[in-house]
DNA sequence: CACACTTCAGGGAGCGCTCCCGCAAAACGC
DNA sequence: GCGTTTTGCGGGAGCGCTCCCTGAAGTGTG
């Protein structure tokens, strides 16, 4: 037994295929009586059509690849980041009727897979998510002649539109507050050198604190927590006078905040601690997390939007948004 | 400028279609010579198979729904056991040649969506993840025909295999290991009672509490660190006494210890805390948290094996997958 | 009332692929 | 040596849909 085709439908209404594809797709130029001969067929025949017979002639799958260009193995598998950005451009993407098909690429092989993908047109687009510096994907991708938009800015630049938080104002603005607050060793836990948004924070960093003659104290993590608590234990050892901290992610700085209690010091009397993202859970650490807000799920409710634009013809510049200071007690 | 065709390979190379279409999919009954001929002009041309044509005649996608029954807004934004599951089911997906295609079924509307995207066939099978019991979408898709699995117990019965852990067995080792710990007076605070895995921990620690002739003392969440912490500070509110709090996830033990240290008590020499799930988080509260590990990762890469075992013909039966607690400072 | 023009339905080609069938040539058995 | 099986390739129908083109009504104008 086998699905209704259009034809079963036709035949069963008394029309002609095209007819039944007019009304199928919502085309004004069909007598409304005809219309509804057509629609009691559907319904009775629970006709649902065929979307690949539909995008062989129409070439367009109304389907949109989200590609997270990922560590390999389970290393960030709780990443708030990964689910709250995943989320919000399915969200926007399946309101605009599009279909997600969401790749993790995170090996070699896998970014082979996806560039296959891609070139095979089985996505009319795609939204590239987090991508390091190494990475080439998005060079891969442009080749491919897909409309494409990134998650983020890309290190190196490539012919698409991305989509990124005000990185180097809210660093700026975290260091600036610690200094105000009396802060006088002020360090950093950075995040990976090959991403912009490492990059960008981890330079406002620099500047602020050059700008009043002090010297940078850097540690190297990789945006998860244990790096961070890691970086910490690190830092504590370069420079144990150190009185504050500012970490270029929350999961990091609540790496930081483990590792200072660890090593008896206490947050914010000893050391000021400053996060970025401010992500659910900075709020129930212990301080609660002073942190920079970034608009993660605009971001990419954005990035999706701004793809849907260039599917629909128009143009799309980058777009850069707004953070700010959510100060909390542990600064 | 068209994309190469079969056909233009087969021109090219001075061999049929039908021989091309053999190459490109690797069977074996083609001369070497000729697969060689063949694969120069494949790459000359770059050529890709166009999966629309190719699903037309197979009727097969070679894609998978995964299908998230979701709160309807950013209720859970950075729950990490999304993340978790949709990672895991993607690598066990994508290492088996499948394409996932991720659907949001948070509306009513969403819900109508997906099973009208799975009626059409455009994904060969759906794995289905925490759907709350009042869910249809379940008994929907079970009427298309398309296998189907389901991450974790569904609520009411229906004809397809699953794979949860074991969270009766979790949940009474956490109430007694509290009990044997010396605490008297057990609180807990449960999930949304409509979803199997709540309903599962509530009635296992009752079970235990019963049987040594104590009572229960209930509070609701819903799994969210804000309603752990609200439910907390109502169970305080209840029964000031109390010396111990199981909570059925991490994310409201999290809420409730930040409810505690508010109200003034010390965990544990106060009130001992035990959570579920051990998400990466736990190992980083204050104090670090007891609690029961539950492999949401495997569990989530067994529903997908089981998916792909179904289509391959096999069949399937529930699986149940063994936790453990692990006592850390927190009791 | 003849004419042009608009509106709306049907006919049919063709999207790019797979897979069944047929056929030639090679390999085998006695 | 001839009949029979095996191997390897080509021909071509057909998957279910869209969309261009055609043509038959219906509408308006002088």
């Amino acid at each position: 037994m086998r699905r209704p085709t259009l034809e079963a439908v036709a035949t069963r209404a008394g029309v002609s295929k095209s007819t039944v594809s007019r009304v199928v797709n919502g085309e004004p130029t069909v007598a409304s009586d005809i219309r509804d001969l057509v629609m009691r067929a559907v319904n009775e025949l629970g006709y649902v059509p065929n979307p690949a017979a539909r995008s062989l002639v129409t070439r367009r799958t109304d389907s949109i690849a989200v590609i997270v260009s990922d560590p390999p193995a389970g290393l960030v598998s709780d990443d708030p980041m990964f689910s709250t950005v995943v989320r919000a451009a399915s969200r926007e993407f399946e309101a605009a009727g599009k279909q997600v098909v969401l790749m993790l690429a995170g090996s070699d092989d896998a970014r082979l897979r996806a560039r296959q993908f891609v070139a095979a047109r089985h996505v009319d687009a795609v939204m590239l998510v987090s991508m390091h510096g190494a990475d080439p994907l998005p060079a891969a991708l442009a080749t491919t002649g897909v409309p494409l938009v990134s998650h983020g800015r890309p290190v190196f630049q490539v012919a698409a539109p991305w989509v990124d938080n005000d990185n180097v104002g809210g660093a700026a603005q975290a260091v600036r507050h610690l200094l105000e607050r009396g802060r006088r060793r002020i360090a950093t836990i950075c995040g990976p050198l090959d991403m912009s948004a490492a990059q960008d924070r981890l330079g406002a960093y620099r500047e602020v604190l050059s700008e009043t003659g002090r010297r940078s104290i850097v540690a190297i993590g990789d945006f998860t927590r244990i790096s961070g608590a890691e970086a910490m234990a690190q830092l504590l050892e370069d420079d144990p006078a150190l009185d504050a901290v500012f970490a270029a992610n929350d999961l990091m700085a609540i790496g930081a905040m483990r590792a200072l209690r660890r090593a008896g010091r206490r947050v914010p009397d000893d050391v000021a601690v400053v996060g970025f993202d401010d992500i659910e859970a900075a709020l129930y650490t212990d301080p609660p997390l002073t942190t920079v807000r970034s608009p993660m799920g605009e971001q990419a409710a954005a990035s999706a939007r701004l793809l849907l634009g260039l599917l629909r013809g128009e143009d799309a510049a980058p777009v850069i948004l707004p953070t700010r200071l959510v100060i909390r007690e542990s600064s």
